[in-house]
Order: structure tokens, then C-alpha cells, then sequence
DNA sequence: CTGTTAGCGCATTCAG
DNA sequence: CTGAATGCGCTAACAG
């Protein structure tokens, strides 16, 4: 709680000569430096973050910007986040949106307000944007999980298209015929772009895609829950679920207990994010494992470069995915296995 | 981006008067505080945080520290911390100390540092706390979930001890009698308080307290993976687990499944923590359920009120707990039921 | 290589 | 009731 005029007091020179040892700006006498470094200790001197944001016009903190911390994939992402700021000296403020529009823009606002070192978003819509408004800022941005439309500016992901066809031959490759899509809001581009991969493997598979069996709604247990209610409420039932996300397959599980359906007898199962209870199901669930903390710390690294150097173009850094098979799409039993 | 004088330029009237209309400092004209306001919409003027900060020798933020934002039950502290923050204009800084002293230690110099409105703590020692550091800095704190020796700040948590003994009581009443603690670290204050439950509960019944029976580890799924393997080992296998939080149960699963004991029958199981997959699994799980959003609501409304009016002794807050008793610990037919 | 000067954007004295 | 002056703590010119 000393500042740097204590300090400078304290070690017998002016206060540039202390910023100068503290920003490592060569040129300053070693005997000097040693002093200064000694008062710094003995005063227990920490420089004021908020003075120097004002003065360097930039403050040493980053957003995250998500819907909701309390989805698993979001908790992984922001630890990942974190570890890398911490690693810069950097703080992470957390800011929920709900995948509300109005609340995302308070947020973007705030943040150039701020003058935060960077953002990490993930945008609540592919169309309606508040990354212009960074931009126009000029705070750096990058995007994760979810992309928008115009495509010039960083972004984390996976290739959700590819990973959700993926899944989908999985079970037809296991024996499902009547697959049903339970799919997020179509604002989100990874909701299109897993409906897409959906689509694209009935497709190449030359099984029919029946609108019936693509319901979208709410990437949350409640939308799990509403959505597969109606699909297998359905007269011709679907013998498969792809789900779109982790919450939503919470939401979606005790409606397929209710009915009494066995997993994956009667009812295949398989949904996005290897969400930790995944494996603790009986039976177990297959799902599309996505490396979130890595996407959260990707995103940090990325940020971190461009604050040093912000040529270049923008990159899209598409990371692995998974499918970790487990009982609940398991029907044939596999010779060797 | 644009500066308090640009608006008052705009407005044709002094800086100051500006803000004295942003900070409603009465005696001002009607009139010029009508022009001031047209100005800042127009000129879309937003306050620099910092600059405020820094006049004001208080910041607007809260610091969020906690062991790990990916455990479920600070997930959703978090996110009541958040919405609380949003109604008061602050942003939440999240700080990740994975119970490292050093690291917590870190957090709090920083938070003193940056002079914040307050810090939200869960401290990972109830002994060697940093509480006095801030205290003495002046940054108002509310410790949330673990208290400290020190009974000076204010806290908003449960009561363990009497969770802990109804979660055993339960057990007891199904029938259970050999029944093993999986308990967290010792430098924990609910580590020990569901513990000093957990053999209250035992002495009351005449049970006998077996030291072998009782397993501290850490809080997190490897915790509970080797503390279970550990118990389920010994020669006189205990016929439940009382375990102390839910990423240890999460952990504890798989070993009790791959040594196919039948829950309940073999093994009553009761976990500590209603985290949103202990009802999907089967059997499903009998939890002790803390209101998790509702604590870090609490927290941050007592540090808002610490803020307006700091007098007042400290206030222990504590919030009702639940027993959600599922399949995982019954075992009686309860004749009605 | 070092000290002096100035100003980041704002809130608060103090005069008027 | 309003404006001018001052300084929060720091860094970046600028002289020396």
C-alpha cells in the first residue's frame, strides 16, 4: 500500500528511475537498480494496476464473455483461460450473458470502457455481432466455441460439423435407423453446424432426413427436457437421440427414464461435451468429447501474441475432437472387442 | 470513448459539472443537467472505470477466490455472485487458487493492490489465512463455504457439522451400521465440520467410531478415487460411504462400480453437494444439497451493504441445507412410501 | 544514465 | 449553483 514516490524516497531517486527498474527499461545503473529493488522489498511496493491502466491507456485485465459459467464446457474453458492469464499477469472477469443479446453488448461495452487487454467471447449469435463495436475499439478479440459470419477475426474451435457427422455414422454404423436431433438455438453457429453434420451423415448414409426429428431449443436441461418430451411423445418414435450439448442430454435423461425406454435397447443415446458424469450414467453415455480447458488456453495464447505483435490475419484454430464410445450406442456386440 | 470533457465542450459546461450530474450530486441546475445528458447520449459517453477507480482509491470490482471453478457447487456460487454484481455495476474477477496458500496469497495482493470494492473468499486454510492482510488493507471480505479461526468476518456458509450428522443419521435409520468417511483436507473448516456430524451422529447412535473408517484426501475426483479404493480394500469392508463433496464422489463411482458392488445393497452411498448429475445416475444419488447460487447471492449482498455502511459486527449467515434421499441409501421398504 | 515535467480521466476541494 | 484548480499513481517525453 506504498506507492512508487515512497519508494523512490525511500531508495534516494526519482521516481522515473523507479518505474524504469520496475518496466526493465535497460539503461539504468546497476547499483541503482540493486537499491531500488531493495526499497521495493522492504516497502512491500506493488505498483497500482488501476494507475497504470490510466496511464498506458490499456488495463491488465481480459473478459470472458459466455452464457452461462455453469455449464461444464464454460467452468473448463474459463479454468483454461485463466491458467494462461495468470501466467501474463493478467485478471479474467467473468461475465455471464445468457446468450442474451442485451446483455452481451453491456458487456462488450464495458469492456471497451475498460480498455481491457482483450476479449474472449463467445457470441450468442452468428449475425448479430457486438465484435464491430471491439473492433472499431480496438480491443483485440477472440472468439470461442462459437463463430459468427463475417470471418475476420481470431476464433477457437472445433470443426462441430465434422465431429457431429462423426457421432451420427457412429450409431447408424451401430444399427439405428430413426436418428432424432435434439438441437440448440439457431442463432448459435455451432447449433447449424452440428445439425449440418447430422444432416450430411443420414445423407451419405442414404438414410432419409425426416424434419420431425430435428427439434431445436434452449442449450440448457430445460431444452433437453422439452425436446426430447416431444420426440418421443412422436407415434413413429425415434431409435436414436443425437444431442446437441451436455445440458441438454441432463435435461433429456430422467424424460427417457420416465417413459421406461432401456438405453441403448430400445434407444440409442449420444450427445456433444464429455461432461464429467458422462461416464458415471448407467449405462454410460457416448459422447463427442471436446478439449475445453485447451480451447480456453489456446485462446489465451492467441490473445497474448496478438498484444505483441497484431499483424497478421486472422487465424480460426480448429482443435480435436473425440468420440468416446460407451454403452449407451453400443447395440452390436463387437466380435474381439 | 469519449472523455468526460468532451461532453461538458459538447454540453457547454465545466468537467465538473458533468460530474456532478453522473454522481447526482444535487444543486445542479435542471436545466444544464438536461444538456449534460442529451450530450452523453449523443457522444454515447461512458465513465472510464479506471480513471474513477483511481480518483475514487476504489475499484469496481469484486474478487471471486476459490479453489476451482470447475467443481459444480462454485460454479453456481459464482454465477449468484455474478448476477449480484451486474445489479450494483461491478464485474466479478475470478481467481482460481486450487487451495495453493501461495497462489491464494497471490490473489489477495492483488485484490489489495487494485484497492477492490471487496473480495468474496473461500479460504483454503482456516488457520493460515490472508484475511488479516486484508482487513488490514482495508478491502472488505465475506468468506463463503469455509470459515477461519478468527471469527471476526463476516460468512456466509451452511451448517456442515449438522449436515454432515443428519446425512449419517439417515443412513444409520436405513439400517447402515459400518459405515466409512471419506473426508476432505484437514486444513478445511467443512472438511472437519462434516466430519465432528459424521461421528456425532455415530456417537449418538452407540455406534462405534473406527479411525480406519476415516480417509481425508483431497476435494477433487482423485481424492475420492483413491480414499474409496483405500475403504472398499479393507478386510472388515465398511457397508456405506459418507462422502464429503461431489467431485470426491464423482471419483468414488467408478471404484465401487468396478469392484461390482450393488448400490444400495452392498453399499449405502451419501455424498455431500447435489451436484445435476447425482439424480442421473443409477442408483441415484442421495446428496446433502447446499443452496450453492443462494450462498454467493448472500455473500455479495452483505459486501454490498458493507460498502454503503461498514459499522456492525460480523454476521455468520448460514443457509439451510436438504437431504435428497434417493436410491443410492435406501434400503428399508418404507411401508407408505 | 537520471531527474523534471506533464498528463492519462475523473472527482473533489475551493472560490466566485 | 458553477467553474477553475488540484491530484489520485504512474509512465513517457524531454532535458540535462
Amino acid at each position: 500500500v506504498s506507492t512508487i514516490k515512497q519508494v523512490a524516497a525511500h531508495a534516494g531517486v526519482s521516481a522515473s528511475t523507479v518505474s524504469r527498474v520496475l518496466n526493465a527499461h535497460a539503461n539504468v545503473d546497476a547499483l541503482l537498480a540493486r537499491r531500488v529493488r531493495e526499497s521495493i522489498k522492504q516497502l512491500e511496493y506493488q505498483p497500482s494496476p488501476t494507475a497504470r491502466a490510466l496511464r498506458r491507456r490499456r488495463s491488465h485485465v481480459w473478459s470472458l464473455i459466455i452464457s452461462d459459467i455453469r455449464n461444464g464446457f464454460f467452468g473448463e474453458v474459463a479454468r483454461g483461460v485463466e491458467d494462461a492469464a495468470q501466467d501474463s499477469d493478467l485478471a479474467v472477469v467473468l461475465c455471464n450473458t445468457d446468450d442474451d443479446l442485451e446483455r452481451e453488448r453491456a458487456y462488450v461495452d464495458l469492456a471497451i470502457a475498460e480498455r481491457v487487454a482483450g476479449v474472449i467471447l463467445s457470441p450468442a449469435s452468428a449475425s448479430q455481432t457486438s465484435v464491430t463495436r471491439l473492433a472499431e475499439a480496438g480491443v483485440p478479440v477472440v472468439l470461442i466455441d462459437r463463430a459468427i459470419e463475417s470471418d475476420d477475426v481470431d476464433l477457437v474451435a472445433i470443426d462441430n460439423r465434422r465431429a457431429a457427422a462423426g457421432a451420427v455414422r457412429h450409431l447408424i454404423g451401430e444399427g439405428f435407423r430413426r436418428i432424432a436431433c435434439i438441437g440448440g438455438p439457431a442463432t448459435a453457429s455451432t447449433a447449424r453446424d452440428r445439425i449440418d453434420g447430422y444432416r450430411e451423415a443420414l445423407t451419405e448414409a442414404g438414410l432419409p432426413i425426416d424434419p420431425e426429428l430435428i427439434v431445436l431449443d434452449s442449450f440448457k436441461p430445460e431444452g433437453g427436457m422439452r425436446a426430447a418430451s416431444a420426440l418421443l411423445a412422436l407415434p413413429d418414435r425415434p431409435d436414436a437421440l443425437f444431442i446437441c450439448n451436455g445440458p441438454q442430454c441432463a435435461g433429456a435423461i430422467p424424460v427417457i427414464r420416465s417413459l421406461g425406454l432401456r438405453v441403448p435397447d430400445d434407444l440409442g443415446v449420444v450427445c456433444f461435451d464429455d461432461e464429467s458424469w458422462a461416464a458415471l450414467t448407467s449405462p454410460d453415455i457416448t459422447t463427442v468429447a471436446q478439449p475445453a480447458y485447451e480451447i480456453g488456453r489456446e485462446a489465451a495464447a492467441i490473445l497474448s501474441r496478438r498484444l505483441l505483435d497484431s499483424t497478421g490475419g486472422p487465424r480460426r484454430t480448429l482443435l480435436a475432437t473425440e468420440l468416446r464410445v460407451r454403452s449407451s450406442s453400443r447395440r452390436l456386440t463387437h466380435a474381439g472387442a
